[in-house]
DNA sequence: ATGGTAGCAAAGCTA
């Protein structure tokens, strides 16, 4: 079972990227972020032809989240539980062949300080308290999405900016997304590509669209799959496909996936 | 501190 979650930075703009991948990729699962666009604008019938059950959560020009699966979506949730009062849509839930997934967009947090970096923190604060509400239910689970923070120095081109007050690199950031890999869950990319492993091959999902920063490999690992142990314990590989953000006109993001037997 | 690019939507905001 391929799981998959890519920010595709408007489902609208990127609809061929995202055909084009889904044919030649053949994930069983696609969980979604940054759609922009209300559920229904969203462009259900190229993706159903390809015989995915689609569930959106979306809004006007920002954010939102979908999940593509090949399997029937049961159990849709909308929005945190923990935080119902977010306006914004960046979190959707659904058990799909027995498996619990969440496409999950994080607040971007402009700067370390601001209004909307308290909104990141509380974001993250909700999520802690939902993700481990989730741990109790003994399933094997799959939060993915764009988690905007680089854990680790490894995770950016440049570590010297770990642990500054750096957006995505900054301490506090850091503390939230560890505190959740120390909860229980697992880093789906780490399980087949330990970093003592790792040598000139980096594994870095988004690069910024200026200055040429894909071109010169200057880039994070901020999109991430989150694992239940449940879910750890079927992993059999992992990847970044770094292919869809070479194409003409691409995501900022690159598709993260991982294999569960 | 600024500017570099992209998407939405129609000027500026978000990233």
């Amino acid at each position: 079972m391929k799981i998959a979650t890519w920010n595709i930075n408007s489902v609208k703009a990127r609809l061929p990227h995202l055909v084009e991948w889904l044919q030649s990729s053949a994930p069983d699962v696609v969980l979604l972020q940054e759609t922009k666009c209300l559920e229904e604008a969203f462009p259900f019938e190229p993706l159903e032809d390809l015989g995915y059950n689609i569930s959106v959560y979306g809004q006007k020009t920002y954010n939102g989240v979908a999940i593509l699966s090949k399997y029937p979506l049961e159990d849709v949730t909308k929005g945190m539980p923990s935080f119902s009062e977010d306006p914004q849509a960046r979190y959707i839930e659904a058990v799909t062949n027995q498996v619990r997934v969440a496409s999950v967009y994080v607040p971007n947090g402009q700067e370390v300080g601001s209004e909307k970096f308290a909104y990141k923190m509380a974001f993250y604060e909700a999520l802690f308290k939902h993700s481990q509400t989730l741990l109790t239910l003994d399933e094997a689970i799959v939060l993915g999405g764009d988690y905007n923070v680089a854990p680790f120095p490894e995770d950016m081109h440049n570590p010297t900016l770990s642990g500054t007050d750096r957006i995505l690199c900054s301490v506090q950031e850091q503390n939230q997304l560890r505190r959740l890999f120390n909860s229980g869950y697992q880093d789906g990319l780490r399980l087949t590509h330990p970093i003592h492993l790792e040598k000139s091959h980096s594994l870095f999902t988004w690069w910024d669209y200026r200055a040429g920063s894909f071109d010169q490999n200057k880039g994070y690992r901020i999109d991430h799959l989150l694992l239940s142990p449940q879910a750890a314990d079927r992993t059999l590989d992992a990847d970044v496909d770094t292919t869809p953000r070479g194409w003409q006109r691409p995501s900022d993001h690159t598709p993260v996936l991982v294999k569960l037997s």
